[in-house]
DNA sequence: TGTTCAATGTCGCAA
DNA sequence: TTGCGACGTTGAACA
């Protein structure tokens, strides 16, 4: 990892054109050779960035350019494709440089996954009598998060959401309708279940006949694992 | 800005619940309050960050810490919310600090909103015979991209995306159901317009009645400028 | 390797 | 503020 703080310009050219005036700014050179441009604000997104693979080039300004100030010119071209990134450095305030080794990684938990796992060992929460069929039940337009058999011989199709929005409601209605079309399953049912509901998706997915079911990651968890209990 | 290259570990909970064992790592807070920490590698995205509006506290261990190593501990909490990032710092290799002042900002030249000017210039890519209507016309859920007049004096919806996925056929197919509702505009019918349509898109759209049709950029913007000919 | 879907998505615009 | 769509989306899982 090397870092700089310098007053530059950048030019980005690629999926798009796009164009840094000069100021004062990070700029990140990976060990992987990746390059993150950032201003002192925003949010983690980097004003400009060249991800891996690519080469960066150091080298001098030209006439032109050495005449308005500039004193190194990097080159970021990516390995495949024309993307590239030009950097014009007028001046050097600061660096650092690090060889970090490798990255033990980063270990999440609470992910959409989790809650469709901990809802399949406890189908019971979308009613009582029901049975799972299965998780990721295939269909031509995507898997359906959870299928499920109702005490009155129905099936339910479940989409599960951290947060509940509208395009999830939009989801579900789809593989409702299609599940619909297959005399096998019989009637299908649908519900929407999520962590949050949006109001907005609430309202309809009440208009399209389907059931909304808010989760409790932490309770569930702890009917999952009793050590959770502990916390 | 500060940057500090740091032996730390790291736990973010909020949204979910994220951890990082201890290793050497970018540890930047910027003006305004907003922190990342960067592994050596990967892409832009940090691996654990906190958005502003946040506080930050510097403060001694416990003693617990301090027998496993720590020298300092960092807590991050959101404005707003229960996100929280604790970073426990083991070891500082090297740090920068610098204010950097008011960035100019970025300027950005598109391709996305080209797609429909040019469309709207080539509308005969609908198909012989077609008639542009008008370019952003409006319905009760939203413009509509385009809407052009057929050969056979039938209304033609055309949604225009990059990458034409499947909630951009959901858009369309609700275009075109409330359009159909239309006495003025006749029998309607929809056109899904992308640079690359996905198989899924692509399914869902002939399911609906919908047509698909693939934009060639480069060779629209041939057609519309010819001096884009001479690259 | 390509495809599909989630994301602590982020970002920008408009109602 | 909220909703909605695009993003140089990125990232991970799976076929």
């Amino acid at each position: 990892m090397r870092a700089l703080i310098a007053r530059c310009s950048v030019d980005y050219s690629g999926r798009l054109d796009a164009h840094l005036d000069p100021a004062v700014r990070l700029v990140l050179v990976k060990a992987d050779g990746s390059v993150l441009i950032h201003a002192d604000g925003g949010s983690y997104k980097p004003l400009n960035w060249m991800t891996a693979p690519c080469k960066l080039v150091e080298g001098p300004p030209s006439d032109a350019e050495a005449g308005q100030g500039v004193i190194e010119v990097w080159t970021v071209r990516h390995a495949k494709g024309e993307d590239a990134l030009t950097i014009r450095i007028f001046e050097i305030l600061d660096r650092m440089s690090c060889d970090f080794g490798v990255d033990p990684g980063l270990v999440k938990d609470g992910v959409e996954a989790h809650l469709q796992e901990l809802l399949a060992a406890q189908i019971e929460l979308l009613g009582p009598g029901h049975r799972l069929i299965r998780r990721e039940y295939p269909t031509a337009i995507g898997p359906v998060d959870i299928l499920a058999r109702d005490p009155g011989g129905g099936t339910v199709a479940v989409e599960i959401k951290r947060r509940g929005e509208i395009d999830g409601v939009e989801q579900l209605s789809r593989y409702v309708e299609l599940l619909n079309r297959d005399p096998l399953l019989g009637k299908v049912t649908g519900v929407f279940a999520a962590q949050a509901i949006k109001p907005q998706a609430r309202v309809l997915a009440e208009d399209r006949g389907l059931r909304t079911l808010v989760l409790d990651y932490d309770e569930m968890r702890g009917v999952d694992d009793p050590t959770a209990r502990l916390f």
